[in-house]
DNA sequence: TGCTGTGAATAGATTCACAGCT
DNA sequence: AGCTGTGAATCTATTCACAGCA
């Protein structure tokens, strides 16, 4: 049990412990490796070591029961806890995320907002008020803000998340299309143009490989 | 050389084509595996490998010429071609996302945008016209449209996806935070709550260790 | 009997290390 | 001398397969 645990299987915990709140919510109480599989993507048995990571969660012959297998993988991703988060750069993306309720709703609180824009400063948007960039540490580090979301153009985007490690976040949501990196701050990037060519590669690919298919053929 | 290389081979191809057009721009000429490795986050070994699966690019005791090689990545990333969107909810990000004009800058361009929403339709939202869901097949062929984004409330996002299959489109582009899948068409999910629990795993993991480690000192 | 938990086996990705050009 | 290209070695993640309990 325990040690260090891969990122792709953490990633996966997530998606067990959506279904669980489904099924909870659904009224199950008892559910499989191989359920939790199927609407995951995963294999019984991936499921089954993810979880071993931490602990044995179920009852051999039986599953796991649903409500405390939940609990138990909100406390493991550090659900339990409602998460400060502060927003740089109100722009399209930035705007979107405000207005995006489930973030509250899944523990994620975005109590302040902040960019350059004087047209942008002062208003409330979506019930955050957008601070000046100035005050980002002071604001930070009153409101205790946690978790920083990196919204801006990718010029300005390094400087940003260095700022916001100085001002005592600890970690760092980047949708600037640039790898960034703080000190001591862990950074998840969300780069779509990224997500976009991955994509764009596959179809070329399989345009290629079909192509040689019919070479054969 | 060739044969399947791994996806995340593939992300970091897309980082080093950014560098390279970058480079190209600032009238650099040759780079070095070391180079392209700094400011991505690889190794040059990693780099070296990641080129090699595709050919040699590069030239002994020199490095890669920058515009070739900037060529090369572009021609197997699929980036060569322009690429036809069609974007499915004009909600909070999807409209973030017509409005995202790195997207059409770089190689993806978004000719079409559906709703349910009686109030959206026929509103054109940053030049792209909302058209009802219910004309999805028939535009989607008739625009020849390649790749799909979801964008649309989780609940109907399973849907929407095999009727952009159905519809024709060879890729799909998943915001709504649910595992999709289409047959036979490849699915990348841009999932925030995800990353943003990935981060409150490292958070809380490190208060635990912190702990662990207060402990034994 | 049924399903978990987990070492052992396998597959996959990264890193090493060095021969081979320029 | 410098840097690529790549097989071999290492490290990491997934899958197998089965003992162990309900």
């Amino acid at each position: 049990m325990s040690g260090r645990i891969p990122e792709s299987a953490v990633r996966r915990l997530s998606l067990y412990l959506r279904m669980l709140r489904e099924l909870d919510q659904g009224g199950v109480e008892l559910v499989s490796s191989g359920q939790l599989a199927e609407r995951s993507g995963a294999t019984a048995a991936q499921v089954r070591k993810d979880l071993s990571h931490f602990g044995s969660f179920g009852k051999r012959g039986r599953g796991y029961s649903v409500r405390p297998l939940s609990e138990a993988l909100e406390h493991i991703l550090g659900l339990s806890h409602t998460w400060k988060v502060g927003l740089v750069g109100v722009g399209k993306i930035g705007s979107a995320l405000l207005g995006y309720r489930d973030l509250r709703a899944r523990g994620f609180d975005v109590v302040a907002a902040f960019d350059v824009d004087e047209a942008k400063i002062g208003r409330r948007v979506f019930g955050v008020t957008v601070s000046p960039l100035a005050d980002l540490d002071r604001i930070v580090s009153e409101l205790k803000v946690e978790i920083g979301i990196v919204a801006t153009p990718p010029a300005v985007a390094l400087d940003v998340a260095q700022a916001l490690g100085r001002a005592g976040v600890r970690a760092i949501l980047n949708f600037a299309p640039t790898e960034l990196q703080a000190d001591n701050v862990p950074v998840r990037t969300v780069d779509i143009v990224l997500e976009l060519e991955g994509l764009s590669y596959l179809l070329a690919q399989g345009a290629r490989e079909t192509a040689i298919g019919a070479e054969g053929g």
